[in-house]
DNA sequence: ATGATATTTCAGCATTCATTGAAATATCGA
DNA sequence: TCGATATTTCAATGAATGCTGAAATATCAT
């Protein structure tokens, strides 16, 4: 990851309502949930969220596919993965030091039992 | 750490600058390094640069210290990692996934051998 | 096609941010 | 004390940010 790209996921990150929608979506799985499900959850705007939405995936840290007239927007691990790579990376001044810290989520979950 | 600490985190470390600033530091391991040195390698006014560690100090990233005429600035790395330990923990619904990223200089380095 | 649902786009506004220049403060050496 | 060095404070300015309201777009059900 470069530097750009991780001033970018931190500024998107930097943020009180884009943390909150980016840990739901963490929570919530590859496989992602619809916008207005977050909208609920966290009560916001909907342009407002399409406004966070947008700094987030401009960042790569959350994707969004349509599915009917729903917009299922996912956090996208790898990003997520690769900034929490870099912030380690430079750590002791070279020195191996942190393991590297990963998220990897199921890729699908069989269904949950009820 | 706190979701508000969280944010003052990222925010401090969401600017190009300032994310040149502190990997600097975080270099310089835990006895830090002077103002003007860090003006120095990174080709910053010493105005700006006294913006950008108050908004760092402000987030517990850096601390100061007076040496002479010199400040001193060096990296608070238990900030860092409880920021680390923030953005995994929210990772995977609450499934154990990330070990906690981690970075331990060495408290004191003696002499380096010339 | 029509109306309802889900989300985005656009314009505007107050706030915050990063930088600059000039002046102030603190410490050291002679 | 005087001058030099190191850093901070203050005021000003342009740019970016986050939010709101109104209108537009896309999809679905009938």
């Amino acid at each position: 990851m470069k530097k750009t790209d991780a001033v970018a996921a931190l500024a998107a990150l930097a943020q009180d309502n884009r943390l909150d929608i980016f840990r739901l979506l963490v929570q919530a799985g590859p496989e992602g949930m619809p916008a207005g499900a977050v909208a609920g959850a966290l009560d916001l705007a909907p342009n407002t969220l399409t406004f966070h939405f947008d700094r987030l995936r401009t960042a790569g840290l959350v994707s969004v596919r349509r599915e009917g007239r729903s917009m299922i927007y996912a956090a996208q691990f790898e990003q997520m993965n690769a900034l929490l790579g870099f912030l380690t990376e430079n750590c002791c001044g070279g020195a191996p030091c942190a393991p590297a810290a990963e998220c990897k989520p199921a890729r699908k979950r069989t269904k949950i039992p009820a």
